[in-house]
DNA sequence: AAGTGGTCTAGACCACTAA
DNA sequence: TAGTGGTCTAGACCACTTA
């Protein structure tokens, strides 16, 4: 057997049992009949599903076929899969999605809304106690620290506060962040190796809540991130959306 | 050139230029190198990377290898893929990552900590604005709500507020969530076809302080979760957590 | 020792899109 | 129309795990 198998078009291999059963080719196919059978019962959670070679011959696919599509629901956490014991549906209720983390402008243009940038205030001055453990710094070393605001059609939409160490990164004069956000001129200049996020619900203090135009104390979602460079914290920027905002998934 | 291919350990193809490049053999040596060049600066952002073939031939690999290790970082969006164009690394500083949501007794294990699960209440009553939007039922008609709570070694951990809709899911008697959180019970007895999370920051309502043993207005974050069969909306779950908690994640 | 998933390969065709 | 990514295939070997 040495012609050339035309990769898309196969024939129907053998006259075996099934002539009936459509014939799934692609992966995506082979992903919504998975789930198609997990979701209506046909295979309830905490159940082996066949294994990729047996679903390969069912389908009329290849192996590597079925492969990536169980991958998929494995990285989803709709199955798990271990070798020599098979495929499980998952038993619990966990899940994974994927969280996308835009710019600020990005994601206020995804709104319809027309996004605007205004700088707050840029200046030298000593870490606080949260910018000190995470940048590493102590209390004498004086840091770039930039307040500004973006609005959404005019109404603020979410304020930024970031600390810049001085001494790890080659920082652009103060004027610069007058009509460029901090986190666009971070993302041309300084290449970063990781970044490390966190969500959390705290109170508006004083600065944010004038930025947003809502009482001290409000409740504000805030989206912290440390972007690290071979190990080397350079940036630690916290991002208050006022109570209204949702940050919105599907799974 | 007939003979088959061992696959993972073949010889040197050619006595072309180059003989002193190491061979990377798979996604991951793959993806990353190409990951390391990106971050070394070798390919700013904005910048074209060669193409998957003549990454194949340069790293002595299968194209399908490189794609795997392309489509990964696509994925992550370190990179931005468009047929006919090419790879370019991708400028702004959006990014995407894996957001986990286990079970809770699952993230407090995590923790290292002990769970345990104790029923507030649970009773038919009418539906508040929120619950009547989120499961499509008028005001006049009655839901299950249940309450309850996590501690993690007997410190609060997260309360839930879940509204079950009685019309569409046949529901177990009261008593069952006295022993388990409803949301393991769903699990394993009710499919789901979609959900839809949202992550807010609120003050904390009466009820929710009291569990919680926090001050009325306290911030929380909260998760809310929509559970949905076949587009009929199921459940509507709100966990909320005290202000220390972190939703943490690395990018 | 054996079964299952994980991956690589070489070749092929398709889908999309800029020119 | 041509170039690039997207995917499928058949076969092979490897890695991990249970028995």
């Amino acid at each position: 057997m040495v012609t050339t198998t035309t990769g898309t078009t196969p024939l129907v291999r053998s006259s075996g049992p099934d002539l009936h059963r459509k014939r799934l080719n692609t992966w995506q196919a082979i992903h919504a009949e998975v789930l198609r059978r997990i979701r209506s019962g046909d295979w309830p959670p905490g159940e082996l599903i066949p294994t990729e070679q047996m679903l390969a011959v069912e389908l009329g696919c290849a192996r590597a076929t079925v492969n990536r599509a169980l991958r998929e629901l494995a990285d989803s956490g709709i199955i798990e899969r271990r070798r020599k014991v098979g495929t499980r549906v998952t038993a619990s209720s966990a899940r994974r999605t994927t969280l996308r983390l835009p710019t600020i402008r990005n994601e206020i243009e995804t709104l319809g809304a027309r996004a605007s940038y205004a700088l707050t205030s840029c200046e030298t001055t000593l870490p606080n106690l949260a910018a000190m453990r995470a940048l590493h710094v102590g209390a004498d070393e004086p840091l770039l620290l930039v307040l500004s605001r973006f609005s959404a059609d005019d109404r603020p939409h979410c304020c930024e506060a970031i600390w810049l160490n001085p001494r790890v990164a080659d920082l652009p004069d103060a004027e610069v962040f007058a009509l460029e956000p901090p986190q666009e001129w971070l993302s041309r200049n300084l290449p970063v190796t990781q970044s490390d996020v966190s969500i959390i619900a705290e109170a508006a203090d004083e600065a944010c809540a004038r930025s947003l135009e809502i009482e001290p104390g409000t409740p504000v979602l805030t989206i912290e991130r440390v972007n690290t460079l071979h190990g080397t914290p350079v940036s630690f920027a916290r991002h208050h959306y006022p109570p209204q905002h949702r940050l919105v998934f599907d799974i």
